[in-house]
DNA sequence: GGACTCCTGTCCTAGTGCTCCAAAGCACT
């Protein structure tokens, strides 16, 4: 959480510095500093109180912005912030945070008229005072108005599933318009990310399209319409942004399109050096094109290896693949199996022969069953008669199996002591047992840390499921020190689970990459409760990739299932 | 502000499209 909150001070430093028009040098030193704070998996406190002078190893981070964070960790403030703040009303942040208001205009409007709010800004426009402004119209004020009006919805994100599913709507949409030579999705949407904001779409063909694209069921604004990009925003509040280029250029347009943007501009800086230009048309030496057709070409020629969307974030994934060219990203025939379902046995609606056939249909060789525990009522959790009875019936089945079988297994809750919801007794009987938190989601991080621990140091524990508890959009995580979890499941020798249903993808990617740097076995799995959401694996190795994790990181990957048994 | 080179100073992270007002701001990755 303080992460969180340093993350917060240098980014409203940034903007502020931005509105009072200092050095765009400093701007960015404290943007980029609060970006790497915020998805940075360690936590900063925890160098501080080992090493303080540690914090200027951290990319981005020198000897002034180490000062600070020392400042905040010992008198709880940061006094250049305090000033800041003091200097421009919070108001006045929320004007930079409108849609086509940038520092200038803001810096306009506080000066000429003295606005220092949204609600004295859309007073004024409705005054129709902004119009005299230099550089300010009629137009631009109706603008400024519908930026406050559309605030709210256009800054939501929306979970990547449901931003998926539309994306895939507009492009059978434009597939089947004859003028469409080529269309797919890039943006945040092709690197995975866990929330959308906006949906990228590229296309190839003729340039009508753009004109088919304003007019497509389901827009409500046209916001900005050119020659060969525009921007709607559908009715559901949701901008998308289309880009049509020439087939020859639709590699390297799909490499921009996707971003991100700080892997851009890295990869683009790489090309300067070596006396090239990248842009969404191509590699250019002097005028002349050398790449651009696909994105393999456009990494060949500048000399790198081909990056994976999900990795193209700036996090060091260019010197980290110029190290290990042969780094295999996780693939789905690397899956050997599910380590979380559940059947009709508690809350899930297929059957176990249903589960099974689904799973051998992947080409699976296990599937884990692990309906709910006696204690989560709602989901028909079942008591140890029921379970053993359950197991029984699994034996039956695993008879007429060849080379798959259904793991015995149950998904046993951590009551609020740190203690299990099934005697051991029961447990032994298991190849998997999966604990997890469905109760006191808000107790204090101590007390659910040390909650946490003691249940995964259960010896029957194979792995601990939706870590942080997170549902996307809904809830958000509990307070839990997950770096002290991920030390102690290590220890234990359990892993601990990326959950691929896509309401939670929980791990997130930053502790992906620390259960990654530290060695801790990741297990997928789907936790689902029909046959056809096993296909959330998919997901999952989304997820995966953008955590760097490889065949040997995860545990449905292991060939031998011995490995799940490790008591046994 | 950072990073790097040198120790006081220099450079820093790309490239392009759209809009609205008539050059620049803001947007997109």
């Amino acid at each position: 959480m303080e992460n969180q909150k340093i993350a917060k001070i240098f980014s409203e430093t940034s903007d502020i510095l931005e509105i009072l028009g200092d050095s765009r040098f400093k701007i960015r030193a404290y943007r980029q500093a609060s970006q790497t704070i915020e998805t940075y998996p360690y936590h900063l406190r925890d160098i501080y109180e080992d090493d303080p002078k540690k914090l200027d190893d951290i990319p981005g981070i020198g000897k002034a912005l180490m000062g600070k964070i020392i400042e905040i960790f010992e008198t709880g403030d940061c006094r250049k912030h305090v000033d800041l703040v003091r200097k421009i009303k919070p108001g006045v942040l929320d004007i930079l945070r409108l849609r086509g208001i940038g520092p200038k205009k803001t810096k306009l409007f506080l000066d000429e008229l003295g606005i220092d709010s949204v609600v004295k800004l859309k007073d004024a426009a409705k005054r129709g005072l902004l119009r005299e402004l230099p550089g300010m119209g009629e137009k631009s004020e109706d603008d400024v108005l519908l930026a406050i009006e559309s605030y709210g919805r256009l800054t939501a994100r929306m979970p990547m599933y449901q931003a998926l599913s539309i994306a895939e709507g507009i492009i059978d949409y434009l597939k089947v318009n004859k003028k469409v030579k080529k269309a797919t999705y890039a943006g945040s949407l092709r690197r995975r990310l866990e929330t959308i904001g906006d949906i990228d779409i590229l296309a190839c063909g003729s340039p009508k399209i753009i004109g088919d694209f304003c007019d497509m069921p389901g827009v409500a604004h046209v916001e900005a319409k050119g020659d060969t990009k525009a921007t709607v925003i559908l009715e559901s509040g949701i901008q998308v942004d289309l880009r049509v280029v020439p087939e020859e250029s639709f590699g390297a347009a799909l490499y921009y399109f996707t971003g991100s943007k700080a892997h851009n501009i890295a990869t683009r800086k790489i090309a300067q050096k070596k006396g090239m230009k990248i842009n969404e048309y191509g590699v250019f030496k002097g005028k002349k094109s050398v790449a651009g057709k696909t994105e393999d070409e456009i990494f060949k020629k500048i000399g790198l290896p081909y990056i994976i969307p999900e990795m193209r974030e700036d996090t060091g994934e260019i010197e980290f693949m110029k190290k290990n060219p042969r780094f295999k990203p996780l693939e789905e025939s690397d899956i050997q199996g599910d380590l979380h379902s559940h059947t009709d046995w508690s809350d899930g609606k297929s059957s176990l022969a249903e589960m099974a056939e689904a799973a051998q249909a992947r080409g699976y060789k296990y599937l884990a069953i692990t309906d709910h525990s006696q204690s989560v009522k709602v989901a028909h959790g079942m008591e140890v008669p029921r379970l053993e009875k359950q197991l029984l019936e699994i034996d039956k089945l695993n008879k007429g199996f060849k080379g798959f079988r259904l793991l015995k297994g149950c998904e046993v809750d951590i009551l609020k002591d740190g203690s299990l919801d099934m005697p051991d007794s029961i447990l032994e009987k298991l190849d998997i047992v999966v604990a997890s938190v469905h109760t006191y989601f808000q107790l204090p991080e101590k007390e659910q840390t040390t909650r946490i621990i003691k249940a995964i140091q259960n010896p029957f524990v194979t792995l601990l499921a939706h870590p942080t508890g997170k549902l996307t959009g809904m809830r958000e995580a509990y307070d839990v020190d997950l770096l002290k979890v991920m030390r102690a499941a290590k220890k234990a020798q359990v892993a601990i689970e990326l959950n691929c249903n896509p309401f939670r993808l929980d791990l997130d990617t930053k502790h992906l990459r620390a259960a990654r740097d530290m060695g801790v076995m990741v297990s997928l799995g789907t936790d689902s409760h029909s046959a056809s959401h096993l296909e959330f694996i998919e997901y999952g190795i989304a997820m995966a990739h953008r955590g760097w994790l490889q065949p040997e990181n995860i545990l449905n990957c292991q060939k031998c299932i011995d490995f799940i048994r490790k008591n046994h």
